[in-house]
DNA sequence: ATTTCATTTCGATAAATATAGAAATATTAT
DNA sequence: ATAATATTTCTATATTTATCGAAATGAAAT
């Protein structure tokens, strides 16, 4: 009980929402997700790290970034059953199509680096 | 958006996840979900109407007692996406086993009246 | 090595939430 | 009608959570 409540608890949350909804349309670095959601970085980070700690999401360092991404594969029986809705779910929602839309018109290095 | 993330609001926490899996036993007043978790009356009502304002359960007066019981037919997708998954998880859980046990154990004569 | 810069951690604060108890409501039983 | 009782609403409180800004961390570039 304690793992699902945690992943509802992950998932309890607007900004949230939209990092997976972001997620799946492409791996991004924190800088990126708070240029789209506008919050501090802090807060970013914080959203994020409990994403991953619910296993939803994953990172990988990339350099001086650090790129975030859905989980694929994953013996976590719960999100095997909710990451699949999860993506066709919302996707005709005006915030997130103007997210993933604003996601294709900025990289990390024009947004955080230079 | 709103409706997802109210949903997941309201299976964020595990009083109210345990009252979703005692109400796919058997249809239930507030008295008896009060008995079984073990809260003060105004909080299980309180939950009760978090998980009706999202969609999850309805009641029908019946006398003196309010029951509650899982929604069934809904026209919201995300519950029909989610619903079916709830009703195969946790059912090995100590808990939810426990809970299940203590419902068929008492009714809502001797629990609240007499 | 030193500076730069992305990210995380820490500390503080404001808003949301879970909880209980008391008062209000509504229905049944006398 | 009156009393009893199941539930809801209201009020208050304690905990959790979202948020920011500042400081700390760690890697890259100079």
């Amino acid at each position: 009980m304690n793992d699902l409540n945690k992943i509802f608890k992950a998932l309890a949350d607007k900004s949230r929402l939209r990092i997976v909804k972001m997620l799946q349309q492409k791996d991004l670095c924190v800088c990126e997700i708070t240029a789209v959601l506008g919050l501090a970085t802090s807060t970013v980070s914080n959203h994020l790290s409990i994403l991953k700690n619910a296993g939803i999401i994953g990172d990988m360092k990339d350099g001086k970034w650090v790129e975030h991404h859905l989980v694929t594969e994953t013996n976590n029986h719960f999100l095997n059953g909710l990451l699949p809705l999860l993506s066709f779910w919302l996707n005709g929602e005006e915030q997130v199509l103007a997210d993933k839309d604003k996601i294709n018109t900025v990289n990390r290095e024009e947004l955080c680096g230079r």
